[in-house]
DNA sequence: GCCAGCGTGCACCAGTAACG
DNA sequence: CGTTACTGGTGCACGCTGGC
């Protein structure tokens, strides 16, 4: 067995250490903690002043009420939950190439790429791998983004226009085309440019950042102001 | 002043790895 | 195989602070 021995301002943090921190920031205190953890109080603040002294700063602010985060403890809590994630998803691997193709998958998608493509391309996946969990939610890029950062997710599927996600690993899945519709005999048919399409009400989804970028793209292109009214529906 | 709830300090114990 | 060192835990006493 290996063993870390943390020194002054090294850190040599360890996964226990991590652990304890993430349930003390979850119950607000080290005694909360501790229950959740099924371990005695000291043992939880030995940890914590183990990690504060690996660190050589102060994660916490001890109160009479409980603890509060400084700065640091702060920045520590969003990276501690990440890498508490890739432990859960590195042991469910681990687990599932020992068993088998077991597994847990976290994927965001968008509607209209759910109903496009996501029932064959689930059937597809669940003849191939019959025993690995996975959980689908609706994916819109500004919430979507985060989770993917912070690990909650593992993929996103979504619209969205080329290299419009320049810092993300992005793989192009098939190319979708956009079209605007109107009710048969709205004013807006008898236009004869871009012009005459913006001074009526817009209806974008809501849970694709493609549509009005595309929009906004379109009409920029052709030097004429992008529509005012719009309205995102789901 | 008393009490409750909090973190801290210290002694001690159990499990485990390293070593002779 | 016994000893030693280390880690991580418990139990207890204590001090601090806020509320009544």
């Amino acid at each position: 067995m290996i063993r870390e021995t943390p020194t002054h301002g090294s850190p040599g943090m360890k996964i226990s250490q991590l652990r304890s921190f993430l349930s003390v920031v979850k119950h607000g205190s080290i005694r909360g903690a501790a229950r959740a953890l099924g371990l005695t109080q000291p043992a939880v603040t030995q940890s914590m002043r183990e990690l504060e002294t690996s660190l050589d700063v102060p994660l916490l602010q001890r109160g009479t009420a409980g603890v509060e985060l400084t700065v640091y403890g702060k920045s520590l809590a969003r990276r501690a939950s990440v890498i508490e994630r890739e432990i859960e998803r590195a042991i469910a691997e681990i687990q599932g190439i020992r068993d088998g193709n077991s597994g847990l998958i976290n994927i965001a998608i968008s509607t209209a790429v759910a109903m496009q493509i996501l029932p064959k391309a689930f059937a597809t996946f669940r003849s191939r791998f019959p025993d690995v969990e996975v959980r689908l939610g609706e994916a819109s890029i500004p919430n979507a983004l985060p989770k993917l950062l912070d690990g909650t997710i593992d993929y996103m599927i979504s619209h969205m226009l080329p290299d419009s996600l320049g810092s993300w690993a992005v793989e192009r899945l098939y190319r979708a085309s956009m079209i605007a519709v109107a009710r048969a005999g709205h004013p807006v048919l008898s236009s004869t440019d871009l012009a005459g399409f913006s001074e009526w009400e817009w209806l974008l989804p809501y849970d694709d950042e493609s549509a009005p970028a595309l929009v906004r793209q379109l009409f920029a292109q052709s030097g004429v102001p992008p529509p005012r009214k719009v309205v995102r529906c789901t």
